[in-house]
RNA sequence: GCCUUGGUAGCUCAGUCGGUAGAGCAGUAGACUGAAAAUCUACGUGUCGGUGGUUCGAUUCCGCCCCAAGGCA
């Protein structure tokens, strides 16, 4: 039996992936998935990049504006509301696009990452957060010596200790539930680190130390916004008083956002079966291209 | 014109009591299956401003020159 098909456009941000994935579905009859982690938050608009109505010209959107800031997500929450979203386009008989940044979420989706059904142990990690990574380490490695992790990474560490209490521990595995055509956007570095910088300005033009504020107001908590990262992490370190300047934050944010890029460049590239779309000739056409093969294979 | 303090990695600087140098930031590559815009790993040759001198040996000491900042005229 042949797997239903949907299209993926990945990238980094700032690359213009949204807007492409919008004049893509609207050609194809399409719907959008979003994959980014940050953008299932309402009211996290400018901090998130999130695209607005008027540019989704119509184009249904899934999976943004799901969830009220300071509540739980993951990437196990994102893997099955995404799955029912694209189950349900597709019995409408209309073509899903999964369309975001965060690699992760992309690739539970399009690979099918199988996970359990029990829930994270948020006690359990509140308890693991009073250790050193060091000591973390070692707490692992005495149950466990042949889980091969990286030592200094506590954050998974710490899972992988979550996971062998709750007796929930296994290597990791997959089976896609999808056919994908893979897709990724890409530019010059200097002009994705420009488009950048373009886009943080244009951001803080449109009020988005004021959208941080706003939610730091309504009662959001200061721990919630830094584990956030990049925007709503500096802000908040700028509204209190932590970044001395708004010039200083602006840069060190700046930098934060390119390095990150980086980061989602580092993931996609080891996919693949992605095929790359340069974006300063014609990713549209190239994509259509692409579409067309696949939709008829 | 004189005095002072500087001129060392893309940037900010440290350092060498004379044996050709190292941090932070930036940059590059990578890892990462339940917080992922998270969390981590690896990578540092640069006429040590120029030029003479002393010395076995100078980026380090001395002379002169150039540049910058401040002060005095």
């Amino acid at each position: 039996m042949q797997k239903p098909k949907i299209i993926v456009v990945a990238g980094t941000n700032a690359s213009g992936k949204s807007g492409l994935g919008v004049e893509l579905a609207h050609k194809y009859g399409g719907e959008i998935v979003s994959a980014d982690s940050r953008q299932v938050y309402i009211g996290m608009d400018l901090g998130s990049g999130k695209i607005t109505p008027d540019e989704m010209k119509g184009v249904p959107h899934h999976l943004l504006d799901i969830r009220s800031p300071g509540e739980f997500f993951s990437m196990a929450d994102f893997q099955r509301l995404a799955y029912e979203a694209i189950d349900d386009i597709l019995q409408r008989g209309r073509l899903p696009f999964l369309v975001g940044g965060t690699g992760l979420y992309v690739a539970a989706v399009a690979d099918g990452y199988l996970l359990s059904d029990k829930a994270p142990d948020l006690t359990y990690r509140q308890e693991l957060e009073t250790y050193q990574t060091e000591a973390l380490y070692a707490m692992l490695m005495a149950q466990r010596p042949d889980i091969e992790v990286d030592a200094c990474n506590r954050n998974r560490v710490m899972r992988i200790l979550e996971r062998l209490k709750a007796d929930d521990y296994h290597p990791a595995q997959k089976e896609s539930r999808y056919d994908s055509l893979r897709m990724g956007v890409t530019w010059e570095r200097d002009v994705l680190k420009q488009r950048i910088d373009e886009r943080l300005t244009r951001r803080l033009d449109e009020g988005m130390i004021q959208e941080v504020q706003g939610l730091l107001d309504a009662g959001v908590s200061e721990g919630f916004m830094l584990g956030l990262g990049l925007e709503y992490r500096m802000i908040t370190e700028l509204l209190t008083g932590k970044i001395p300047t708004e010039a200083e934050m602006v840069t060190q944010l700046g930098n934060a956002i390119k390095k990150f890029a980086k980061r989602q460049m580092t993931w996609f590239r080891r996919d693949e079966s992605i095929h790359w779309l340069d974006m300063e000739k014609d990713p549209f056409e190239a994509a259509c291209g692409l579409i067309d093969a696949f939709l008829a294979s």
